[in-house]
DNA sequence: CATAAAATATACCTATTGGTATATTTTTAA
DNA sequence: TTAAAAATATACCAATAGGTATATTTTATG
């Protein structure tokens, strides 16, 4: 047999860790808070982990996983671009209940808290955000083939640029600790689709 | 006299420190980053300041004075509240070049830094998002009363909705290294500007 | 049930953390 | 020039950091 038991075990201390890394950052995670959460012993730890960067690396992607799986999930049904687009503005209404688990979004999180600090953990968050933007812009390209969107449009830039709104607006209600600011935007945007990128 | 010695040396030590703090955030910043950056010893640090949380306060008040001062005299010579909005989108366009030497946006920085780790801290994240939004609110109303906006739109909700939209574009630009998002946002926003809020 | 192996706990390592009491130096003022 | 005061440096503190070698316990297998 293999080892199922590790296994086990070290996806349970992930999905302990997972949010206080998140919320309190790398270096301000201490492992002390790792077995104070888990229960466990620094020697357990580390013989499922091979150092702390492994653990939060581990922790990033855990959430991020959380996150798009979330996301795909309720993408895949739907097959009219336009109201992919649509999906996505009501997943990101949802946001905070998803977020708040984890203690707030792993993109804007660990992108800000690793910038200066951890080379390994930004370029996951940059990985992240490029996937992200490229299934935007995809889905964008296929509204302007089937004539959804307008020819014109440059799905690359109108990506990014959603994508900096809906993280601005995650930000802004992270910290005011208002949901008004994410379904405020998710109205503008709406109204933007309708505006700029609808026929 | 006063102490003029201690004053001067207060404020080198808060230039020094500011883009540190910023950069790594308050856990991660030890008082040997502090002491090497400055070239002095922990005596000379505790004895211009009560601890290392104060350190951080006034480091973060000296980046955002930075900040503020250099977007109020930007603002001070315009008298359209139209012509100030699009002084405020300028401003962010050149945030790039004004943000760098701080080592990123400190509300953006300090603020998920601070969120579950720093109550001082985070308060006065709060208190300057706070004082932004009311500024960029009482423009809008202005402009409303002066006849240049329409009557109809919601001055507080225009300007946290303005707001979050350029902290997104600051964060992508800054995570991804390019400023291309903060430019294509200022182009949007000057749409919106004139689709939405114009008469 | 016994034994090998896997997983966890204990005990310990050095380095560094924020902070302080005291000694030394530098500056100010008479 | 000298005494008082202010500023800085030195030397130290207990606590905690991340990490590891080894002992103990738990689990799986014959």
């Amino acid at each position: 047999m293999s080892t199922p038991k590790s296994r086990l075990t070290q996806a349970r201390i992930i999905e302990i860790v997972a949010p206080i890394f998140n919320q309190k950052g790398y270096t301000a995670t201490s492992l002390q808070d790792v077995t104070l959460a888990t229960g466990l012993t620094k020697g357990a730890i580390y013989g499922n982990f091979k150092n702390k960067e492994d653990l939060a690396v581990q922790a990033f992607r855990y959430n991020v996983r959380l996150i798009l799986h979330s996301l795909w999930r309720q993408l895949e049904p739907i097959s009219s671009p336009k109201d992919k687009l649509y999906a996505i503005f009501l997943f990101y209404r949802n946001y905070p209940q998803l977020s708040v688990k984890m203690g707030g979004c792993p993109i804007l999180n660990i992108g800000i808290d690793a910038n200066h600090l951890n080379p390994a953990l930004i370029k996951r968050v940059r990985g992240v955000i490029i996937k992200l933007q490229h299934a935007m812009a995809q889905i964008i390209r296929d509204g302007i083939q089937c004539g959804e969107f307008r020819p014109d449009i440059e799905a690359d830039v109108w990506a990014g640029q959603l994508f900096a709104q809906i993280e601005g607006a995650v930000f802004m209600s992270n910290i005011m600790k208002s949901t008004a600011y994410l379904d405020q935007m998710m109205d503008h945007l709406e109204w933007v689709l309708q505006e700029k990128i609808l026929k």
